[in-house]
DNA sequence: GATGAATGAGATTTCATTCAT
DNA sequence: GATGAATGAAATCTCATTCAT
């Protein structure tokens, strides 16, 4: 799955197929309104045999989750690891989940956004228990940062203002445009750690 | 319906108590999800009663989102008008959207964003249409800040960063908990002037 | 009703408007297909409304069948009443038939061939004993023409071959066309007693 | 299809046993009052299975009429080429829509014309244009009689009065009955070429 | 593993009819 | 007589899931 860099960080199996397939039509449509069928179609196979792969639709929508955050907290290990500052490391987690939610794990993280609730109590938590290590390595940064007194906000408020503004993203950013994602990186970085605006 | 601030925005008649129902259901079970009978039961009638007052269900999620955002381009104007400085007017924005959607439009304000997909095409045009003036409040705002040499990040940026960061604000934030609306809206006001972080 | 020769051979008064009203609905859609709320609109009052005139849907669709039974049963009375001889008679029969199906009462006619089967049974029944003095002045006729030995052929199949004959005029006849309707009787009159094809 | 003469001219296979159960309760009760799970029950099968093998209700009583079409056109091809002479082959197509009419395709063909109404335009055009074949055999066969002199009558008149006087056949003919099919034929003929009546 | 017909629960919507005002 | 909101039964259609082949 990490070694072959395939769209939304899933491997070129069938069931990696299937779950690419799911996550595009997901993220169109919706998982409500995304039927089997549509996902069958999409990989040129039969309904019924989805569930040679999958007990349920569900299961769909959490295995893409699952792929989703395995192939990105490896990704954000990855960009700590390569920096030695504390801004340093804070600019790459950045970058990296921009690079996340507009590139190539684009529809499987915003499916993991919206598509949340649709996932039963037990697999949110199942799923949330994942993400923590994701999180962790947010928190540590920013709470080295905010030790060596480089901004004053509480972290825990400036990761979810940082989340709302990755979040959103992907509604307007344009990759054609004229800011790149480096750009956007350095600017989201100017509203933590707070150069002249 | 500005007259008696219900929730939501919505006034107090049998078509109002309906929305009502309906934007919290929306938001609780997301619109796919919530049936017709849902909303009936809700208001104490019976589900063929609902296409007395709309012809679709569709009809409803829109009807919400128009009602939310007559209620909330007006309260944005009030807010803009009640302040005489720029930095005054984008502060009065921010903490009056946070009123949008932590406060008592919070469910409306919420389904807006997450069911906006629901909207056929032809109605999300038209209510896009509506939209448009609550976003040039916004970008009348944050332009004459840009004019002012208060900032140098293009407006157009910054609203797409606040949008981001405001709009996540109710998967968080704790009414009960230390930090008030009014610190919240300090806080991500300095994310744009750059006040100290 | 029969004194006043409007539409459908229904007078014009509140009742008979709605009759009126039904009718042409009824023939255009078919009754299953008109709503109670159609009819209303046609006339102008809400659908409630209806039910002060009519205790169901169902007995508006009788009253239409009644009222044009009685105005054209009348109407061939006329016919037979001024023809001296037996052929005269006939003539006159299959004339005023043509006038009742494509002419005046078109639609009433046509709505109580093609919605006969939405009566009830019992309701079937009493219309059936209306009609029943309509059919005798046809079986007269064609029998006195048989005791002359004009035709041979059994009165009674005559009788079917030219009910058949003229309830699909309305399917195919134009008013604006070169043969008029005293030519199409004309034709048909030549089919029972067979004079040079 | 052809081979197997079965029921409506409709063959053995489920879908085929679907819709000849269709056009048994079509013609019983009418398009409108047939419900999915009537014909599902007919068939033995669950209301939703049905939808496996046509999309719409409508879509089943197009297929009825399209498969009665093919079927009756079929058969008059074969009644015209059968015979020699123009009256002959003008006596064939009586006998043979009769037999479509009252006979082995009788449920179908009648819902043919009592339905007509219940397709929407696009499907009425589909099934006029799959008509227009049948109809141009019993064009020709009038025109080549009327070009000999048989007789004076325009044969699109005649052939609208044969249409309603065989259509309205199965209202009253009785197979058990004194008149067979042929006899009917033959009287129905005489109305057209004039023998002694 | 794949197929695809069948299931069956459940969704939205329609509409004749009622009834308090 | 008129209104129009409400009823509630019933209709069509959807779709995840199963299972014999």
């Amino acid at each position: 799955m990490a070694e072959s860099l395939a769209i939304n960080g899933i491997d070129d199996s069938p069931r990696g197929r299937l779950l690419s397939a799911a996550a595009h039509l997901f993220r169109d449509k919706g998982f409500d309104r995304t039927t089997v069928r549509d996902i069958a179609a999409a990989v040129g196979i039969q309904s019924g045999s989805i569930f040679h792969h999958f007990k349920t639709k569900e299961d769909i929508l959490y295995a893409v989750m699952e792929e989703v955050i395995h192939f990105n907290t490896a990704r954000l290990q990855q960009a700590v690891a390569s920096e030695a500052t504390a801004a340093g490391k804070l600019r790459a987690l950045i970058r990296a989940e921009l690079q996340s939610i507009v590139g190539d794990t684009a529809e499987a993280m915003t499916v993991m956004v919206t598509e949340w609730r649709c996932l039963s109590e037990d697999k949110q938590r199942k799923a949330l228990a994942l993400r923590s290590i994701y999180e962790q390595l947010w928190l540590d940064s920013l709470s080295e940062l905010h030790q060596q007194g480089v901004m004053k906000t509480d972290p825990f408020i400036l990761r979810r203002l940082l989340t709302g503004m990755i979040g959103w993203t992907p509604n307007w950013f344009d990759r054609e445009g004229p800011v790149s994602l480096d750009d956007l990186a350095d600017i989201m970085l100017a509203r933590v750690i707070g150069e002249a605006p």
